[in-house]
DNA sequence: ACAGATGATGTCGGCAACTGTCATCATCGG
DNA sequence: CCGATGATGACAGTTGCCGACATCATCTGT
């Protein structure tokens, strides 16, 4: 037996996706994420930076993924393909168990310019961490980050669809679907038959 | 006469630039800032949403020029190169007698990451902004939200490079040769010839 | 089995960002 | 010359967030 209930942490993070989704991002304190979770406000921010990281936990292991994948793709794929390969296996492995989850998570984040400030520097860290990936492939700048960059983007409008559009394409579909219509919007060719 | 000293939003402005510059964002209270461009913190508050934005009031007028840039770009070019137009119409027209002031507030925002949130956010403002503008010329999408997120990505490398280079390639340059680079990236032609 | 180390949580006090509200007073239109 | 307007000041209150210290279950070594 432990001296408090088990997954402090966990509890929190509910109880603030609940609150935000209720009463919304501002109109909810601190001081009531906790009460709700059973703990104080001191502990709160033991486990998070601030009251808007309680949302963003998971961004670090999704990054860790992003750039192991990277990693391992072929060395003889071009530096934009090495991306699109990671974001779909990404893709099939951790979000489409989670869509509804991405769902809530997603409604908050849109409602509150706070949040959205917050998912585009984690974004950004994740573009940054697959450029210094694709430098490792020995990619030279400026093609390495404009190819992590070009590669978000991509995601950024697929993740979006996935979250809005009622039907029940694969997140991995998006993603084909919108890395197509990017290399077709800069000039290139795609690489899969569209349509 | 007036009242009071006049051009206060101006010098709330220089007073903040200065103090974030000397002391850095966190380390400078607003009771600071206002103190030196003698007025009251509530002041402060009136002219700007929060601390960070007194760095980004300009975000507004560039916004709305790079739209009607676009609106005004030839029917004939495809989206991407209507919004390479704004863009180096832009990087001529205000950008390139401000390196200076460029470079200080670059320094101040790369400092802290409140201040880049911030930074990403108008980013991505201007990003909706383009692609809407797109949209009016009859682009399709995803294709006007990914030529946008593209330009986008494509301007914040191309500064990037501008104020962090000692040397003075105009930042008009930097962005064609970025936009070229992510072509190749892509799998696309530049349609100028490199190097 | 016991003592001390460890780690998660609680308690308290405080700073600074931001807001609501009302007062002040120069300027301007009539 | 008067009332409206608009920018600023004064002041009190809420809340996010942090430092410092206390508490106490579990772990670790002997």
């Amino acid at each position: 037996m432990s001296r408090w209930e088990p997954n402090a942490r966990g509890r929190l993070e509910q109880a603030a996706l609940e609150l935000y989704g209720e009463s919304g991002f501002e109109s909810t304190t601190v001081a009531e994420i906790t009460k709700r979770a059973g703990l104080t406000e001191r502990t709160f921010f033991r486990h998070f930076a601030d009251k808007r990281e309680v949302l963003f936990a998971g961004a670090g292991a999704l990054q860790e993924m992003l750039v192991s994948k990277v990693n391992d793709a072929p060395a003889s794929l071009p530096p934009i393909e090495a991306i699109a390969t990671a974001l779909h296996e990404v893709a099939d492995a951790v979000f489409e168990e989670r869509r509804e989850f991405a769902r809530r998570r997603q409604a908050a984040i849109a409602a509150n310019a706070e949040l959205q400030e917050r998912e585009l520097i984690k974004l950004a860290s994740l573009s940054s961490a697959l450029a210094d990936a694709l430098r490792e492939r020995g990619v030279a700048d400026p093609a390495a980050s404009l190819a992590a960059e070009a590669g978000i983007a991509v995601f950024k409008i697929a993740f979006e669809r996935w979250t809005n559009d009622t039907g029940e394409r694969a997140l991995s579909q998006l993603i084909r679907e919108s890395m197509d219509e990017l290399k077709l919007v800069t000039g290139g060719q795609p690489l899969t038959t569209r349509r």
